[in-house]
DNA sequence: CCGGTTGCTGAGCAACGCTCAACAAGCTAC
DNA sequence: GTAGCTTGTTGAGCGTTGCTCAGCAACCGG
C-alpha cells in the first residue's frame, strides 16, 4: 500500500504482478483471480495489468509458469551426486515441498490439470522435464513406453503423496521407499 | 431447432438441459460453458435456466454428476461373477471407456480434477466408490492405507491409459496385464 | 524549455451470471 | 365455454468482469 502510484520500471511490474498471482495461487485457483483483485493488491489500474498481459490468460499463464519454475528449481539434483542419490532425493524434496506448501501445492496441482489447456501445458512441460532429469539420473534409455510409465508413477506419486500429507497412514520414510520401489519395477522392465 | 418453444414437463427440462450440457463436455471445459449457449440449444431463455438450476455452479455440477454416474455404471461389473473376472473386467471396460469417449474422458478428468471444488468432489466421490468397489471385488479389508494406495493406483491407471490411448506403446492386453499387476503387488502388503 | 518515449489512468463497451415481475399454456371445476 | 389455478416460460435489466482506447503524466536527452 506505500509506494502507491510510484512509477516502476517494465520488468519491476512484471515481477510484482506476477508475485501477486503467486501470492494468491494458494487462495483461488489461477483461472479465477479477477483482474481487478490483482491490480487493486499492485495498487494500479486494470488497465496498467493489461498493458504488461496482452490477455488474462497470458497473465495467469506466466503465474502457473513462475509456480512451476519454483518447484522444479527445488527438485532438481545437484548434478555432482551418485545416481541412487539424485533420483532419491528428488523424492525426499517433492514430499517435503508438499509438506510445506500443501494449500499451494495442491491449488497448483489442481490448475494445472483442469481447465484451461494453456496451464496445462505448462504443467505437463514439467512433468516432461522432471522425467527427464529421473531418467537421466537412473541411466535408462528415454523411449516411448518407459517415459509413459515413468509420467504416470508421477500421477501416482502425486495423488499418493498428497492424501498421504492430508492423513499420514505410514510413515516417511516408508512412503519415499515405497515410490522409490514402484518406480523401480516399472523402470526395470 | 424443430419443436422450439414447446412447453414440457420439469423432469423433460431438467433431463433435456443435462443432456445437452453432457454433448457439450468434449468441446468445452464445463465450467466454461455458457448459460447462453445451452439455452441457445435448448430454444429456451437463459432465465428459464435458473428455474431448473439456481446456479450455475449447480448447473454444471449436475452435468458433471451425470457423466460421472455413465461411466460409474458402465464400469461396475456384474455381482454374480468371479472377483477376479470382476477386476480385470472393470479394467477392461474402463480401457474401452477411454478409447470410446477419448475426448469426453479427457476433458471430464479435467475438469474434475481442476478449478471447482464441487465437480472435483463430484468425480472424488465417483473415484472413492470405484475402489469400494474394487476392494470389495478383490476381498481385501477397506482400511486407510489400501484405500490410499488403489486410489493412488487409480491416478496411475488414469494417467497410463491415457497416454496409452494417445500414442498405444504396448499391445492391449499387456497394458491391462500390467496395471492389473502393479494393482496386486500394491494391495498384496 | 521542449519533444519524445513510456509508464499509467479513466471512461466505457460487450459478455456473462443472475433477478424479478409478468405472461401464457395447460388443467380442473362449474 | 369460461373462470381460475398451477406452472412452464419470457424479456428487461442490474452488477461484475475481461478488454479497448484515447489521452495524461513522469522521466530523459537535447
Amino acid at each position: 500500500m506505500t509506494a502507491s502510484r510510484s512509477r516502476r520500471s517494465a520488468d519491476d511490474r512484471r515481477a510484482q504482478l506476477v508475485q501477486i498471482g503467486l501470492e494468491l495461487l494458494p487462495t483461488t485457483p489461477v483461472q479465477e483471480l479477477t483482474i481487478d483483485e490483482v491490480a487493486r493488491r499492485a495498487g494500479i489500474s486494470r488497465s496498467l495489468l493489461f498493458h504488461y498481459f496482452a490477455t488474462k490468460r497470458e497473465y495467469y499463464t506466466a503465474v502457473t509458469r513462475a509456480a512451476a519454475d519454483l518447484m522444479l528449481e527445488h527438485l532438481l539434483p545437484e548434478p555432482g551426486a551418485p545416481a541412487d542419490e539424485q533420483v532419491t532425493g528428488m523424492l525426499d524434496r517433492y514430499v517435503g515441498w508438499v509438506e510445506t506448501f500443501r494449500e499451494s501445492h495442491l491449488a497448483f496441482v489442481r490448475g494445472a490439470g483442469g481447465g484451461d489447456p494453456w496451464v496445462a501445458e505448462v504443467y505437463a512441460d514439467t512433468r516432461q522435464r522432471l522425467v527427464e532429469v529421473a531418467l537421466t539420473a537412473l541411466d535408462l534409455p528415454d523411449d516411448a513406453l518407459r517415459r509413459q510409465l515413468v509420467l504416470a508413477w508421477f500421477a501416482f506419486t502425486e495423488d499418493l503423496v498428497g492424501s498421504w500429507a492430508d492423513a499420514p497412514a505410514m510413515s516417511r520414510p516408508e512412503l519415499i521407499a515405497l515410490l522409490r520401489e514402484v518406480l523401480d519395477r516399472l523402470t526395470a522392465r
